[in-house]
RNA sequence: GCCCGAAUGGCGAAAUCGGUAGACGCAAGGGACUUAAAAUCCCUCUCCCGCGAGGGAAUCUCGGUUCGAGUCCGAGUUCGGGCACCA
């Protein structure tokens, strides 16, 4: 099985090795493929000659190529599979290239699912997280992925998080981080903070109790701070995604707008003013009502002596709060009794409290506009409320401008109504029926500012409000900042400490990490910390008295925003070193369309807090992203006897078809009962229609998994698992080994006859200019389009000719002989980043002496793609009505002579006038005809 | 609700800058080989009309721009991702 070779770092188990003086000669090419012994064997090949350790080399072309690094819970799942194939086909083509890569693998071990385990087995978190990474590093390795092992990290590892807590006290001396108050969701019952994805319809998960919101004291990072430069920074990031890009600038929400004061009419409660913002102050005549939140201060005064409103808060303060729940909850508000004077028209508009209003956003107050703001229409309709249209179109504004002249002329002239008139006349009448129109236009019904549009309206109205004190301009933000407080048990330690006389203090840097003990197990009622007084207790840095340790942890997005930056520092005792200099940015980042916002923008954001706090002047860390889609299945249930679902694993399940192949019933192989197919969905533990890559790599092996994950779709779209495609997978590899085998038992492999390009046949010129077409598309695809499915495409269309060329006899004689050789060399090095293992095996057989790996990556010659004639589609009127064949670089003239000549188009253009003829070079000739 | 995507044969997809719609693969049907099956190899394979040559229709729906639209523009439908404590 496999090769025989001499050398006992490339051992195949049981095997008497031949010896020799090459390297790795091969004595004998074993006619069949066999995926298992040439994977393990490839791999112990890389691993003994540490083909994957990066050095940094100054000088060499470095290329850092990472793959979003995985959360160990348990085994790889299909998405780690497809993630981290596309990650491992960039770095080996670029490696093959000639460039100097780094590839590191690492683990995003702290997190919720440890203390649910625990919670379920007993188990601590620790313990589960170390024995999942070790599981999942073995199937990762049995993949065969190109990765750095020796700069392998875990998040939860002492030596990695006691940098982030030296960096937050860095970033506590900088004024960049500060603690408030802050609603988190509390369960009463469980006596724990819940995590929005445990709060299911408003209730706790496990105890089931309607959430409560509780205000508690948190850590937050400024990155309101920075939210200009994170916004602007993204036009330069040319080799990202549109899409993410403008997630990106929506979430940041950067607005300009006014801060209006409206003195309240009567006086009360303390306060005298309620401040709103707004981003339309062109429709300021049109405010007929305020709006605040149910945690604005105005709201809870009110609260004080209404019952009413005061049952609004308490009421608001149960349930969700996502900003999603927020949006859809019904629209609900409650009057404060509370009156303003509206600036500039000295009105009185009552203040609502209203449960759409966000404290977090702009001053917690808004003023309401009903006839130009769905929201404020829908409440405004709902109550009662005044609506005041103060907004028109500008065909509007100019058709009651000419009414207005009308008016004063004579009646003869008024009953010459003009047609578009007409239309205008319906167009108001159709958005007046509307009642809410949210599109900028022109100024009505507002004193002076009649007939100005947004811009001008916007600027005279601002600059009144100025003169009167009060307004003024101010840019807003949707961006708020980042609470880092998490209380929860598995999380890197918050560095601080609690002293009764000196506040919060840091933990000195002598002291760092903050060690997490390891042995504790969380129950679901609370964070463990607290009651591990050996944790608490501690004493004040600066006084020295007794005082208590933060049990509170980091997000784990705090823990993910800088470990791209650690593997390229690996080890080093400091945050990062030198190395990191080398290699950041990282050239491409590799991961799911899911992290578009949070993740990508907290790291963005930690790399240029890393800059500002002087430890590099990198201002961006990804440089290109790539964003893969989702590994879907079929999903299977029946229906149970009480009429629920019972899920039923796809590899359980036939599928029967009719004589089309339209799937017509799907089957339980064990009861024979027809099953509902509940279409593709994301593979889930609760549709139990997981696919486990560990079963699908022992039987068809891991270049087959990959080959199917690159082929099946682009990676940025959705890949849908069939266990036929990855037989095709594997059908075509074994093709392709045969192919070899065949070539290689003609004679010596590699000892062919040199190119005589004269000598060639039509045949075999043929095949040299498709290998050097494809050469050049799958270059591209590789390097600029990362379009992995269309390369492997034109490999197999190659590796199709080829067949056809072997079995026409093309390949018989000396000459095509050599260029066989010359295109299964080329063929086994395209698909190499793919199909690393057998492409190994099969470079050797084609009898080279260093591995393919190391060999530089083949180019395309152009002189091999010329072709003497191109193929032409005429068009008449568009329509194709016929081919034709001509010499390359026949003139305009030619080509239409010889469209003209063909049988077809003739019949087309008899008894018509060519109106038009459009040639397009190498493409196509288009007459336009009419009669 | 808001923001961002996607939609092409029975299925996954291709068509890269507006120029032959369906490359490549899967499934299916027919055939070869075989005692048989598997494997392998060959042929067919968007729909409709036609013996054929060929013609007509077709890229979610409706409309527009263009000599020419899967591709650009407008309106809509459905599905997916995100919405700040899942990672």
């Amino acid at each position: 099985m496999g090769f025989f070779t001499s050398n006992s770092s490339y051992p195949l188990p049981g095997l008497n090795y031949a010896l020799s003086s090459q390297p790795y000669p091969v004595q004998h090419m074993q006619q069949d493929y066999s995926p298992r012994d040439i994977e393990r064997a490839a791999q112990d090949f890389w691993n003994e000659q540490g083909s994957f350790r990066a050095v940094e080399k100054e000088g060499a072309d470095k290329f850092y190529c990472l793959s979003m690094f995985p959360y160990p819970s348990g085994k790889l799942h299909m998405g780690h599979v497809r993630n981290y194939t596309i990650g491992d086909v960039v770095t080996r083509y670029q490696r093959m290239r000639g460039r100097n890569v780094l590839q590191p693998i690492g683990f995003d071990a702290f997190g919720l699912p440890a203390e649910n385990a625990a919670i379920k087995n007993g188990v601590p978190p620790a313990q589960w997280t170390y024995s999942n990474i070790e599981t999942m590093c073995a199937q990762l390795k049995r993949l065969g992925f190109a990765y750095d092992w020796s700069r392998k990290l875990a998040t939860c590892e002492p030596d990695y998080y006691r940098w982030q807590q030296w960096f937050f006290i860095q970033l506590l001396k900088k004024g960049l981080v500060y603690r408030r108050n802050s609603r988190v969701n509390w369960d009463p019952v469980d006596q724990t903070v819940l995590a929005n994805e445990q709060v299911i319809d408003g209730r706790g998960w496990r105890s089931g109790a309607i959430v409560e919101q509780r205000e508690v004291p948190q850590w937050f990072m400024k990155i309101t701070a920075y939210a200009d430069e994170l916004l602007d920074d993204l036009s330069g990031l040319d080799q990202w995604p549109d899409a993410v890009k403008t997630m990106q600038a929506n979430w940041i929400g950067r607005s300009q707008g006014l801060e209006i004061d409206f003195k309240l009419a009567d006086a009360a409660d303390g306060a005298d003013t309620l401040t709103v913002f707004t981003t339309r102050p062109d429709t300021f005549y049109g405010v007929t009502y305020l709006a605040v939140a149910a945690q604005h201060p105005l709201a809870l005064a009110a609260a004080e002596r209404d019952a009413t409103v005061a049952a609004f808060v308490e009421e608001a303060s149960r349930g969700d709060v996502t900003e999603a729940a927020m949006e859809t909850m019904e629209k609900r508000g409650v009057p404060l009794g509370v009156d303003v004077i509206h600036p500039l028209t000295g009105a009185r508009v009552p203040v609502w409290a209203a449960n759409f209003v966000l404290m977090g956003y702009g001053t917690g107050a808004v003023m309401a506009v009903p006839a130009h703001d769905e929201r404020d229409y829908e409440f405004a309709s709902k109550h009662g409320l005044a609506i005041r249209k103060v907004i028109v179109t500008e065909q509007e504004w100019a058709l009651e401008q000419r009414a207005a002249t009308l008016g004063s002329l004579s009646d003869e002239d008024d009953a010459v109504e003009h047609p578009a008139q007409q239309s205008l006349i319906g167009a108001i009448a159709a958005s007046s029926a509307d009642g809410c129109t949210t599109e900028r236009g022109v100024c009505i019904n507002s004193a002076e500012f009649d007939g100005l549009a947004f811009d001008a309206a916007f600027d005279a109205i601002t600059a009144k409000l100025e003169a009167l004190g009060a307004g003024r301009r101010r840019i807003n933000y949707r961006l708020r900042d980042w609470g880092v407080s998490r209380q929860r048990y598995w999380g890197c330690p918050i560095p601080i400490i609690y002293c009764e006389a000196c506040d919060a203090v840091p933990v000195p840097e002598d002291q760092l990490p903050v060690r997490l003990p390891e042995d504790l197990v969380p129950d679901g009622r609370g964070n463990p910390l607290l009651r591990t007084p050996e944790f608490v207790n501690c004493v004040c840095p600066q006084c020295g008295k007794p005082a208590r340790r933060e049990t509170d942890t980091f997000d784990t997005f705090v823990d993910s925003s800088w470990y791209f930056a650690r593997f390229a520092s690996f080890g080093a005792d400091a945050m990062i070193d030198a190395r990191a200099k080398y290699w950041m940015p990282v050239d491409i980042y590799i991961g799911g369309i899911e992290h578009a916002i949070l993740h990508l923008l907290y790291a963005r954001f930690f790399v240029k807090l890393m800059r500002d706090v002087g430890l590099s002047d990198v201002a961006e860390p990804f440089k290109r992203l790539l964003t893969q889609g989702m590994v879907l299945a079929e999903a299977y249930y029946r229906t149970t006897e009480a009429g629920g679902r019972e899920w039923i694993a796809p590899k359980d399940v036939d599928v029967e078809r009719d004589a089309k192949g339209v799937v017509t019933r799907a089957v339980h192989r064990e009861s024979g009962e027809t099953l509902t197919a509940a279409g593709m969905g994301t593979m889930s533990k609760s549709k139990n229609n997981g696919i486990d890559p560990q079963d699908i790599i022992d039987a068809h092996g891991a270049d087959a998994v990959r080959l199917y994950m690159m082929f099946t779709a682009p990676p940025e779209q959705t890949l849908e698992w069939s266990d036929a495609g990855i037989e095709g997978a594997g059908r075509f590899l074994r093709r392709l080994w045969k192919l070899v085998a065949d070539h290689v038992a003609q004679g010596e492999p590699g000892a062919v006859a040199t190119l005589e390009v004269a000598k060639l046949s039509a045949a075999q010129k043929d095949v040299r200019r498709k290998l050097h077409d494809t050469l050049a598309k799958v270059g591209d695809d590789y390097e600029r389009r990362f379009s992995f499915n269309t390369a492997i495409a034109a490999c197999m269309e190659l590796s199709n000719l080829l067949h056809r060329f072997r079995d026409g006899g093309g390949a018989a004689d000396a000459q095509g002989r050599a260029v066989m050789q010359e295109a299964l060399d080329a063929l086994v090095q395209m698909l190499a980043p793919i199909v690393p293992h057998v492409a190994h095996e099969l470079w050797w057989a084609l009898g080279h002496n260093a591995a393919v790996i190391d060999a530089p990556w083949p180019q395309s010659d152009a002189a091999a793609r010329i072709a003497d004639t191109v193929a032409l589609v005429v068009q008449i009127n568009g329509k194709l009505r016929g081919k034709i064949e001509i010499a390359a670089d026949a003139s305009d003239d030619q080509v239409i002579a010889a469209a003209l000549a063909d049988e077809n188009v003739q019949k087309f253009i008899a008894g018509q006038t060519i109106r038009k003829q459009i040639v397009v070079k190498g493409k196509l000739v288009n007459f336009v005809v009419a009669a």
